[in-house]
DNA sequence: TTCCGTTGCGCG
DNA sequence: AAAGCGCGCAACGGAA
């Protein structure tokens, strides 16, 4: 079967791998490898890594086969480098590790070069935080290979790699699954390098006006201070700090009330003067201290929030980000991402993605039809009594495993109208239960359960031996449902990029720039007149990535798709 | 002083 | 009776 991420649009012919690695002292070596991974010519040495790359993704259609492109893509970006693909073997060791069960063995180059070759994987050397790229670049990197010989390493672990995943048993889905990671590494590097639009100016007035004006650094701004004093107040003058938890139980507790914790959700439900003061100074400590004016002095520049996804990092295969919060930005501050003059922004936002992950998943065809429409819920609220509420319940803890409330009835009606959907989930989580691994659809692995799990839940009596088997369900339960809507999620990412360049001018001017993702959205920055071209573009590619990782399903995969200035007025 | 586990809350 | 899935970050407070 043709593997539709190895062949081009119009069926042009597969991209040649080239496989390269940057030199210490900024020449690169390079071999261009056969399909099948292996040699085709002798390596060549060129003076300069970035302008070497650049001639040959200009000339042909490159599959730059590399260590890592966290180590090597931000320095081409630099250089005013984009590429259209890679193969991350570092990243696609880590994805073949998982599925043999090996999750935690180091996934780099040397790791892989290692085992091939049946030693001991070196361990990671201890580098600076964030400095992967610094590694790399080290005359020498443990455990591999000096100058040209380090093309062996790669080489060979390429080869490796190649033969494994056309051994597996859904070799075009976990190939399917390897370019999508890589392709998510370039965009990853991508944006990162170009930025979020943030306009410093508007956060700040929105903290002013919420907060009260900046107060020298170390101090509590004006609004919180006054929340402060009055909680005092509150406790009868008793000096307490609200942020402290242990402090609020003691002081509730000396006031005759008792609180098992000082949660939001608890407080709410607390008759006590101060427990109103408390749920808005928690609200408004929690933006001064997760993105107040010391984030937007460490994290924006030049009009831009540079955030560092990391790829691979999450077991479900979503990303993570390292610094900033990227994927913890707050809906208030969603004011201050304003495109530039002339440029607007297009927010993408999946519609109902995991239960529409979970219709093609299992294949249910009632279910699948009704996710054939626009609203999956609404159309399923006819089972539910009419109630489009009920359907959503329902189907949340069928995806998470909640069984609280009437969640239970609703289970009971959505496994009797869906049972194939409905058998999908609860085999998983019986794989769970069992210590088993599941899979997402295109093969990203679940991690194990850990050595403790197993001697914990080998023995029925011992203690939480229940609680614990159940936790493992719930998490491979949500699994198979969040991973599989994450590899979706990257293939249209992939499916994205490429459209994306093609929206540019001839020479890259007035690219649209995809500038933030997050799970099931994401946002393209991008001159006016290209706005309609791009929200097309993101349709297409969801649609294409439902072909690419489902087949052929009824189920659609809608973008809700907003052209706005301002990330506020999404949604 | 630094380190680390816990608490709590932001996002999906 | 309490409880669903996955993350990152900041602050606290005890330990080293």
């Amino acid at each position: 079967m043709p593997i539709a991420a190895a062949q081009g649009p119009n069926g042009s012919a597969a991209p040649v791998p080239v496989v390269v690695a940057p030199q210490p002292d900024g020449s690169a070596v390079m071999c261009d490898l056969a399909a099948d991974g292996t040699r085709l010519a002798s390596a060549v040495r060129l003076n300069d890594f970035s302008s070497a790359i650049a001639d040959r993704e200009r000339s042909d259609r490159v599959r730059w086969v590399w260590a890592a492109a966290d180590g090597c893509y931000p320095d081409l970006l630099r250089a005013g480098l984009r590429l259209a693909r890679c193969h991350d073997v570092a990243l696609v060791e880590a994805l073949l590790l998982g599925r043999d069960g090996r999750h935690g063995e180091p996934a780099t180059l040397a790791g892989a070069w290692a085992r091939l070759r049946g030693e001991r994987a070196p361990r990671r050397a201890a580098t600076p935080s964030g400095s992967a790229q610094q590694a790399l670049f080290e005359p020498t990197e443990p455990g591999l290979p000096e100058g040209a010989a380090v093309l062996d390493a790669l080489i060979a672990v390429y080869a490796d790699q190649l033969a494994k995943i056309g051994a597996d048993e859904a070799q075009a889905r976990l190939r399917l699954l390897a370019a999508a990671e890589s392709a998510g590494a370039l965009a990853a590097a991508e944006m990162c390098f170009d930025g979020l639009p943030w306009r410093a100016d508007v956060h700040d007035e929105l903290l002013a006006g919420l907060l009260g004006p900046r107060p020298p650094r170390g101090s509590r701004p004006r609004r919180l201070a006054e929340l402060a004093e009055q909680i005092t107040a509150a406790f009868g003058g008793r000096p307490v700090n609200p942020d402290s938890p242990a402090q609020l139980v003691r002081a509730f507790a000396a006031e005759g009330v008792s609180v098992p914790s000082t949660r939001s959700q608890v407080l709410r439900d607390v008759h006590h003067p101060a427990a109103p003061l408390l749920l808005q100074y928690k609200e408004l400590a929690r933006l001064h201290s997760a993105h107040g004016w010391a984030w937007l002095d460490s994290w924006v520049a030049d009009g831009r929030f540079h955030p560092e996804y990391v790829v691979g990092a999450v077991v479900s295969g979503r990303w993570a980000s390292n610094g900033g919060g990227a994927l913890q930005i707050p809906r208030v501050l969603r004011r201050a991402v304003v495109a530039d003059p002339g440029w607007t922004l297009v927010v993408g936002d999946a519609a109902q993605l995991e239960p529409r992950v979970l219709a093609a998943l299992a294949a249910d065809r009632a279910f699948a039809e009704a996710a054939a429409a626009g609203d999956l819920y609404a159309e399923l609220a006819g089972a539910f009594g009419g109630d489009r509420s009920k359907a959503k319940v329902a189907l949340l803890s069928a995806m998470y495993g909640g069984a609280g409330g009437e969640a239970g009835q609703l289970l009971a009606v959505l496994r009797r109208r869906f049972p194939d959907a409905a058998g999908y989930v609860e085999a998983a989580a019986r794989a769970g239960e069992e210590g088993r691994v599941v899979r997402s659809v295109l093969g990203r692995a679940c991690p194990q359960p850990s050595a403790a799990w197993r001697s914990l839940t080998a023995s029925a009596s011992s203690a939480g031996a229940g609680a614990s088997v159940r936790a493992r369900g719930r998490f491979t339960r949500n699994f198979v449902v969040q991973a599989s809507a994450a590899d979706w999620a990257l293939v249209l990412l992939a499916c994205l990029r490429p459209r994306l360049t093609s929206l540019a001018g001839p020479d890259g001017a007035g690219r649209p720039h995809l500038v933030f993702f997050q799970h099931d959205e994401v946002i393209v920055h991008c001159p006016d007149a290209l706005a309609q071209p791009v929200v097309a573009a993101i349709e297409a590619a969801a649609q294409e990535a439902g072909r690419l990782v489902f087949g052929a399903t009824p189920v659609r995969f809608p973008v809700t798709t907003a052209v706005v200035s301002c990330y506020g007025d999404a949604k």
